[in-house]
DNA sequence: TCGCTTGCCGAAACCGGTTTCGGAAAATAT
DNA sequence: ATATTTTCCGAAACCGGTTTCGGCAAGCGA
């Protein structure tokens, strides 16, 4: 009597798997094979509990599935916070992304934060430990990067926002952010510039060492002969964005126009230009890369590539759960591309004369 | 033998609680309660035990203890993706603040999207019923939020971030904005601006309610009467506060000051401001409330109240792990000061002539 | 009609922990 | 020295699912 009071006002009562059996007359078994497919249930049986599974709102603890079968349906991501690179601002969209394809599946989002690399992989080792998560989704790809080697040994599946050198065995989601630079070249090229530089971001990264071959290629593309003094790395914020194009400024020969790896890089060249009094989109054309939304607020507003992080957040997740349901990681790999956005940064050069016109025919 | 070989081969066996009662000869139900401090194991045991289990590097699984215990050691937090006001700038701040938090006790984060408010109920709904999370961290306060009638029905444990009308029963941690405002308003009124307007967010959330009474607070404090032309709401974005402004420029006898309760709002005045002629910091002083980023980069530089989403994340996790151990939800109530960030946009009013070597001189 | 599959479901073990219960040994009171 | 607590730990049930195993009944071929 008093039990009974008790737990009618604890509220509202979980229906468990017993429950859907007793209603049905039937073993808690046959409704868990009945819920996940098992090919020695009728299928009229199965009907009939899918059925009443539904209509009694029963939900399986995954928590309860995991104690048994190892998988706990989440996802974890360990979002580096130590840098504050255009990427900061992708994080909802990203996030957003993830999560869409994550509940589609009644999956769930896991996710930790870092400030270095020890920390990093301390909350990858824990949340692997206690079985937190599944599988890993790493952003902030290295050329060479060591969470791969280590997540294969540990036996862990993972899929890298990013490409990576040793290719074997991993899975990805990237944009071809080198084929947005090689058209970035060719777009200046073709508006009449010949001094074409280039501010990358940091090496390590492997997107960087993609972006930049890009660049080459599309000043092979052009003819145009590549100049060392017109190329700089490092430049991931808006200051050292400003350092960098200030350095391009001060050569005796300056680049009429910037490629930026880095959107955030690009709007620091606006002060840059603003100290050097060039105006962006006349005596200095500039074209980022990433689409962050401040660079609709310069002036001129920012050309740039702009990446849907909300798509690649999609992808990641819905590839990796393939994988962790027991696809091969060689045949989930994706890459997505750059969306140009034409605005005001990227014009001919103020010294080709009469092209203006032209462009302006376009 | 073939089975311990697949077994070997599978890798890191993980170290179970077993395996640890088993290596000191005692039952696993004996190492449980030494672990988790029950006051019928004696202390000699509990210390064998405890570094018995740090030696062996055990670690319990929270899905395993979760179906006995109920409870999964995860917080969980639905993110609105369908607003684009300044919070989506804070979110990696935030969220670092709450990893933090939550890591320290051993704890998890789960993280889901919303874009609407049925999406949002729905998605708790599920992380409630698949029991993925036991408490939510609520952000985007409204004045009389629905969720917190929902939850404290289903019983869920949560906090808000931000406070709340109906203040029965729930644990909050927020910044004091009216505080901010207040002195907002003191800041202008000695800086001898008499006409100062306000542009609020949007009045359905608590917020707002808050600032503005702060607004109006400070206006007494100043003995400046209030004209009700010089208040508007719902600018929580660059668009909508550059529509504000130009609204409060174009009066017949426009403020020389205006507060705003959100700094985006605040940078879309910019541009308005370059629109009508006045430049900021001259003709027209703003302050503004959040201390996003880009603040630093508008020239002038945005005065700002800048709130610490770092810390808010933390209190927030810190807060509600109390409350799910058992703590009164009414003594979890936290709030923390917003920092006066004094930079170029708030001056003496260019009409007020000489005041400006006073201001100097301050 | 009999034996042999095949289809289908129940019984029971199991996953890795937690928690209740009871009892032996040690400590204390009488 | 005996009775009575306390202290402390083992045994076993339990949480909510999954999975293995075995057996009954229907279907099949001969």
């Amino acid at each position: 009597m008093v039990d009974q009071e008790i737990s009618a006002s604890r509220g509202i009562e979980r229906v468990k798997i017993s429950d859907v059996a007793v209603a049905l007359s039937l073993t808690k078994s046959t409704v868990s094979r009945a819920l996940n497919g098992y090919p020695d249930i009728s299928k009229s049986t199965r009907l009939k509990v899918r059925n009443a599974a539904r209509r009694m709102g029963y939900v399986p603890l995954s928590h309860a599935q995991a104690i048994k079968t190892g998988r706990v349906r989440s996802l974890g991501i360990v979002w580096r916070v130590d840098s504050h690179d255009g990427h900061r601002a992708f994080l909802s969209d990203f996030l957003d992304g993830v999560s869409r394809a994550v509940s589609a599946e009644d999956w769930s989002l896991t996710v930790s934060t870092a400030d270095s690399d020890v920390a990093e992989r301390t909350t990858l080792s824990r949340l692997l430990k206690e079985r937190k998560v599944d599988g890993f989704i790493l952003p902030r790809t290295l050329a060479d990067d060591p969470r791969v080697e280590w997540l294969r040994k540990e036996e862990a599946p993972f899929i890298l926002y990013g490409r990576v050198a040793s290719e074997r065995n991993c899975s990805w989601f990237d944009f071809r952010g080198e084929d947005a630079m090689r058209k970035a070249v060719a777009r200046l090229a073709e508006l009449g510039h010949e001094r074409i530089g280039f501010v990358n971001g940091d090496l390590r990264f492997n997107y960087a060492l993609l972006r930049r071959d890009g660049y080459f290629h599309g000043l092979a593309d052009a003819g145009i002969k590549p100049d060392p003094d017109l190329v700089l790395d490092g430049a991931m914020t808006r200051e050292s964005g400003e350092r960098a194009t200030r350095k391009l400024l001060e050569l005796e020969s300056p680049p009429t126009g910037i490629v930026f790896a880095q959107d955030m890089a690009a709007l620091g060249a606006y002060r840059a230009a603003e100290d050097f009094g060039v105006s962006i989109g006349r005596e200095l054309s500039v074209i980022g890369y990433d689409g962050v939304p401040e660079g609709a607020w310069a002036s001129p507003k920012l050309s740039t590539f702009a990446v849907d992080s909300r798509w690649a957040g999609r992808r990641l997740a819905a590839l990796l759960i393939d994988q962790i349901r027991g696809g091969n990681p060689e045949d989930l790999r994706e890459t997505g591309e750059a969306r140009f956005l034409s605005r005001g940064s990227d014009r001919p050069p103020a010294t080709s004369g009469g092209n203006l016109e032209d462009f302006i025919n376009l």
